[in-house]
DNA sequence: CTGTTAGCGCGTTCAA
DNA sequence: TTGAACGCGCTAACAG
């Protein structure tokens, strides 16, 4: 793209603008709007009045060269279109609005490369960042972090980053006891991620389950995140002959929900679907999809709440660690017998 | 929220740092790094090197206030949580990250006044602005767009400013037309919000509509614009005796697919429901959703396009229109007779 | 081709 | 309490 032509500010009002308005040095200008107490009353008077005489506000970009800082904190996600990375964005955008900062977002596009990269050239432009479920392998992750700071993880942990997360693991062992409660004994599992942390941790809560409740058989089937996934692996999870299905998240339960079903297979009864997210659409499908509910929206705002403390200085509070609540809709029903 | 301290910036390495270790002047450091061609190469070379053997770019602040230009720009979204204004803005983020722009986010809540106080301060600290379905009303869009320029702006108008919508009316006709082959007379809609832009477009479509179709009538229900707007307007829809149901967006049908459903109304046997926008979702949901398609990401791509001539001093394009494509799946059928 | 100088628009010492 | 002067980090105009 070729370089945009020199901006044209000739006609913008500077702080010079307002001061010989008001006849005073900009010094004066400066302290009087930034609400100085040494300034004197009556000038301080005449100068606000001069500013909005002439709709004087300081340029923000001026300001951060001279304080060092923007107002501004950059989220890094790997994927603008997934739902759950939509209401975590939607929540810290909320959240830091209300604490008058501003929010950069870049979609990493899953590539770990862009990741690395968009976290480097986002953060010299803000005050922080906030990386949303970094794809980085650990090892990356906590070397890219050490010259990021402040920096904010969600879904992820390194060293003593403050950091929010679900707790995948234990949600997902309350998913399979719901299963088990209602007389599963064959499952099958729709992955995700290969090596993903998220998967990894469904897979360690999986071997768990299956090490304490020896009747149960639990199939791994590799699937993917996403509708399209899920829909694909329908002939697979029939041929199976489990009677229930946990999907690695509520999109690939709505995909293979709307695969078995076209193909004549009832939910719950002839088999039964957990998702995981609860995504707004999870209690819309029909019918409403069983699902262990993560309050991404929170979590944005919680991830602020932490970033917001390191920008002040404060002392980082713990990782906070949320546990999805199972919610049993209508796509889980007795095991077929 | 206490004003954070001071940043420190001893630890950073500046052009100086660059100079000294190559040797040269900071102007020789500037111009080697931007690619000056009036730069000795074997200078160039040790600069660059000095370079990255010190981790060096420059920093993009102080470089936005001397150069006037942030490589950056806002978009204003009434919600975040809408899918339309997520696909949108995730087309508008790629489109810009591919000509290295960055992109600031801000929610304004369908709040008209967070709309015109977001503007005026995003576009401070950005290249331009773009207003994503804005709730202002024709007189203060028209007004604030003047001052706000370079803007862009998606789903409305105002007078010579670039942008880039649907049309809904002819769109919706379409719908209608659909609906009217299919034997329905007796058709309700939806309403959104009243007043609104969209709404209104959708509105002179239906009166268009019925004044070339005298035997068909199209009662409004006031409804909403999401879910739960959708689903509790189920019980009027069935008292209406209507034969096909059109809802403002694919949010409002799918909630009312979901109530009906639920209420033993079989779909599209007993009643057709038509969406509009194609959200992702809609071709999940069962029946999978006739609906008008929206090509959402590639208007905020196009949207982008549009700033991007702008911020070059280009000739901003003619206002783009796409016309929304009838989707039928599997929520409309003949109508019950 | 290179170095010196002057800002970009502000906040903030330091004197007065 | 106020103003003059300096500097944030960088690019561009102007000499040399």
């Amino acid at each position: 793209m070729p370089r945009p032509p020199r901006a044209d500010r000739s006609t913008r009002v500077t702080i010079a603008d307002v001061a010989a308005r008001a006849g005073v040095s900009l010094s004066t200008v400066s302290r009087a709007l930034n609400g100085n107490p040494t300034v004197d009353p009556a000038l301080a008077e005449r100068v606000k009045a001069a500013a909005d005489a002439l709709d004087y506000t300081a340029s923000p970009v001026a300001r951060s060269l001279v304080l060092g800082r923007t107002q501004t904190v950059a989220v890094i996600v790997p994927d603008l279109g997934n739902p759950t990375f939509q209401a975590i964005l939607r929540g810290l955008s909320h959240a830091a609005a209300a604490d008058d900062y501003h929010v950069l977002v870049a979609d990493s596009a899953e590539s770990v490369e862009e990741e690395r990269v968009l976290a480097g050239t986002t953060r010299r432009r803000t005050d922080g960042v906030i990386l949303c479920a970094p794809r980085l392998p650990q090892d990356e992750l906590d070397r890219l972090v050490g010259g990021l700071r402040p920096v904010v993880l969600i879904n992820r942990t390194s060293g003593e980053v403050p950091s929010v997360g679900a707790d995948y693991r234990t949600a997902l062992s309350t998913e399979l006891a719901h299963l088990h409660e209602l007389g599963h004994r064959r499952i099958v599992f729709l992955a995700g991620a290969p090596g993903s942390v998220a998967n990894t941790a469904r897979l360690d809560a999986i071997a768990a389950f299956v090490a304490e409740h020896p009747d149960t058989e639990v199939a791994e089937i590799p699937c993917g995140v996403d509708f399209e996934a899920g829909a694909a692996a329908g002939t697979a999870v029939r041929a199976s002959g489990a009677t229930a299905a946990v999907a690695f998240n509520d999109l690939v339960a709505m995909g293979l929900l709307s695969a078995v079903q076209a193909d004549g297979c009832r939910v719950p009864d002839d088999l039964s679907i957990v998702g995981f997210d609860d995504i707004p659409f999870a209690r819309y499908t029909t019918p409403p999809l069983t699902t262990a509910a993560v309050p991404a929206t929170e979590l944005g705002a919680q991830a602020w709440a932490r970033m917001r403390e390191l920008l002040e200085g404060a002392e980082p509070g713990h990782p906070l660690t949320v546990l999805p609540e199972l919610t049993i809709r209508g796509t889980t029903g007795r095991a077929r017998t």
